[in-house]
RNA sequence: GGCGCUUUCGUCUAGCGGCUAGGACACAUGCCUCUCACGCAUGGAACACGGGUUCGAUUCCCGUAGGCGCUACCA
């Protein structure tokens, strides 16, 4: 059993955008999968025809994509045991199906949902089981023939896996050791629906999993109650054998506060839950992704990965094919962990610095686009793309005393605004601002400009042999007051470089508003 | 309510009977400096509680408390 092939899946429903939960659990079956040479397979769970969203699974698809995660077969990704489309499945089920209710471990029930609502409204803690199964409407209760007409006319029924109270069913878990959960607590479990000819999740996930020769569920552990019952389930068909090994991870949190990580925590604290922007075909509502935010997806991947596992030793920053390599089950912690999206913007940040020059640029287009900055005939490109150069040589800089403290490619301009736009007014609550420009600065300033225009050779080099003697002298510290009026804020490069690149006219232009403005 | 999982700094975690309980994020301070930041250095900060087992428990066992999940004709 040991030598069986590595086969793993990632299932979700098409009932709206991936979860980032979703997403982590992915990635360790990607992991999982990669490390022993496996198949990692995509399955698309709609056995539930209500809450199917359209566009949900082109949206799973495209995630993955984007985040390097690949799949060797599965819907749209073709294979040998498909049709991987659950909905595309229903002649399988209807067999499988068929061998429960021969082997009497299931049976068909008419209950309607109504009276099933009314008999848990009267009675405390119902629970559809071997306790209450004999006083229901089923094909355990009602006479063969009735059963028989039912069908016949067509009244809609479900069935039921049967199941026999008062044993104590092992689940061997990969992360959690032994869990034992005794039978008499599960419920008659509904396994098949007539009204839609689908089966639901536990049926079609066992069918499937075995079908497919699946040997390891990874999943998350909110699976884990029912694990039972599925073992159960693999049990009645006589499939114990090759029954795949159980892995159930510990749940993503929501980072303040109590509970489950959800959509509304993202929205609230202003952090992506979704790894791509999501527009919701129905309410039209936009739910924002870790993509449009600019995170990179190596970023992603590395900040996920470590939430809920860690190779044992101080070791962060990992590339996906270290994580291939150093992944291992039962190194991941059993508790929940809270989302810290801090963290992530950290991971970003590493990532983001080692990122070369030629791929952050378009994205930093896009923000220039956004603030209005593009080449016109009265900006010509020339000029525009002289900024830029300015940006990148600013950001990417030689030496380390250079590089900014950004996380996002959109973190930038505020930090290189100034190279583009001149102020057009000064906070005077700002610190900066407050602290230097004072009583007389714009004296100073004055007399500062007025050496500044005396200024021939308009480089460092030419700046520098003219206004050090003159600091010297007058003893006049421009710097800082120098930089109120060219950036706006405490921010920028070496001032006559910042100077240089600006130009005179623009330079002293900058000084008059300052001191015309400021007084 | 029932059942299950879980519990080390604020957060993610290392630890698998004997450690000054380690790292990272965040925070604070210092260095650097014409600003911001980067970088570097330093610092504060944790074994939920109560019983056992043991020469010795953060570590093993049992309770208690907290957290989380499940308890659908959803997955």
């Amino acid at each position: 059993m040991s030598e069986r092939r590595v086969r793993v899946r990632f299932a979700p429903s098409p009932t709206g955008p991936l979860h980032i939960g979703g997403v982590r659990t992915a990635l360790y079956n990607y992991l999982f999968a990669k490390q022993h040479g496996g198949d990692l397979i995509f399955r698309i769970e709609d056995t539930d025809s209500g809450r199917f969203v359209p566009g949900a699974e082109d949206y799973i698809i495209e995630s993955f994509r984007w985040l390097g995660i690949e799949f060797d077969e599965g819907v749209s990704f073709g294979g040998d045991y498909g049709p991987y489309r659950q909905s595309e499945r229903r002649d399988i089920y209807r067999k499988y199906v068929g061998v429960l209710l021969e082997r009497g471990r299931a049976y068909v029930a008419f209950d309607t949902p109504e009276e099933l609502d009314a008999v848990r409204a009267r009675v405390e803690n119902f629970q559809y089981d071997a306790r209450t199964r004999m006083e229901m409407r089923n094909s355990l209760t009602l006479p063969k023939e009735e059963v028989e007409r039912l069908i016949a006319e067509g009244t809609p029924y479900v069935v039921r896996f049967l199941i026999e109270p008062g044993e104590d069913v092992v689940v061997d878990d990969m992360i959690r050791g032994r869990v034992t959960i005794n039978s008499s607590i599960l419920d008659d479990k509904v396994l098949y629906k007539s009204a839609d000819d689908l089966p639901t999740y536990h049926l079609a996930n066992i069918v499937d999993d075995h079908l497919m020769e699946v040997s390891h569920v990874i999943r998350g552990e909110e699976w884990l109650p029912s694990a039972p019952l599925h073992v159960l389930l693999y049990r009645a068909f006589g499939w114990e054998d090759s029954m795949p090994r159980f892995a159930h991870l510990p749940l993503l949190l929501k980072p303040v506060g109590n509970g489950k990580l959800s959509k509304r925590d993202g929205d609230k604290l202003g952090f992506p839950v979704f790894p791509l922007e999501w527009h919701d075909p129905k309410s039209g509502e936009v739910s924002s992704g870790y993509r449009e935010r600019g995170y990179l997806p190596e970023a992603v991947n590395n900040f996920l990965a470590l939430l809920g596992w860690n190779p044992g030793n101080d070791k962060e920053l990992m590339s996906m094919e270290e994580m291939v390599e150093l992944f291992d089950l039962s190194k991941c912690s059993k508790n929940g962990a809270k989302f810290d999206y801090v963290k992530a913007a950290w991971f970003n940040h590493q990532y983001l610095m080692r990122l070369p020059e030629m791929e952050w640029t378009p994205a930093f287009d896009a923000v220039l686009r956004e603030n209005g900055i593009v080449s016109t005939p009265e900006r010509e490109a020339e000029v525009v793309r002289m900024m830029k150069l300015k940006v990148i040589e600013y950001v990417d800089g030689q030496g380390n005393r250079r590089k900014r403290n950004i996380s996002f490619v959109s973190d930038l301009w505020p930090l290189t605004r100034f190279f583009f736009v001149a102020p057009v007014g000064f906070d005077a609550e700002d610190k900066f601002v407050k602290k230097n420009w004072r009583e007389g600065t714009a004296d100073e300033m004055r007399l500062f400009a007025g050496v500044l225009e005396s200024v021939e050779d308009w480089s460092v080099e030419g700046m520098r042999a003219v206004c050090d003697p003159w600091v010297e002298t007058t003893g006049i510290k421009p710097w800082n007051a120098w930089r109120v009026a060219l950036v706006g804020m405490g921010q920028g490069p070496d001032m006559y470089e910042l100077a240089a690149f600006l130009g005179k006219e623009e330079t002293l232009g900058r000084m008059w508003f300052a001191i015309n403005t400021l007084g």
